[in-house]
DNA sequence: CCCTGATTCGC
DNA sequence: GCGAATCAGG
């Protein structure tokens, strides 16, 4: 991939948006963080803004309490494969007002905090439950950190459909 | 270990 | 000019 007026001129906004270099490399697709990097020094863009100051990284959520939090779904229901995706999905939106209603409870209830990621901010490692409607701006995957053992968190885990397919196979 | 940007230097 | 490798840091 070469430098072209349409990419460097990309590359400017995102960098002047705030985004990290791998952020824009992803963005641009066929470069690395460091090719981003290198470019955006040659450019003599390093300053970038001076407003936002340093990094949002991690804010952790608040830790976790052990106290009982329900489970603000159904569950679904284990037969009818041909409705599996629509019970999955039914879920998903049932559980999303219950999440938010959770976290506006009170301080001393726990989990659902999403970081709210693009598709773009997913790394192997976070959680890829999405939230919302897909069709809308707001649209987000929760981000949180991922468990060892799938693609969301531990809280997401325990409302995700495991196909029969995946449960228990390798190759 | 995850991530960040900065710098160096062979190409 | 480019960007991988490396460095320094949160």
């Amino acid at each position: 991939m070469n430098w072209t007026d349409e990419r460097v001129e990309l590359l400017k906004k995102l960098w002047a948006e705030g985004l990290s270099a791998s952020q824009i490399a992803t963005q641009l697709g066929g470069v690395s963080r460091n090719a981003v990097i290198g470019k955006v020094h040659r450019l003599k863009l390093s300053a970038r803004g001076r407003a936002s100051a340093a990094q949002p990284r991690t804010k952790k959520a608040p830790s976790v309490s052990p106290a009982p939090v329900q489970k603000p779904v159904a569950r679904p229901v284990r037969s009818a494969p041909a409705s599996v995706g629509a019970t999955a999905l039914a879920v998903q939106f049932e559980a999303q007002p219950a999440a938010r209603a959770m976290v506006h409870m009170s301080e001393n209830v726990v989990l659902p905090i999403s970081r709210n990621l693009t598709l773009i901010q997913l790394t192997e490692r976070t959680c890829k439950w999405p939230n919302g409607d897909p069709l809308s701006e707001e649209f987000s995957f929760c981000g949180n950190e991922a468990g060892e053992a799938g693609p969301y968190c531990g809280y997401h885990s325990k409302l995700a459909y495991q196909p029969a397919s995946e449960r228990r196979r390798a190759r």
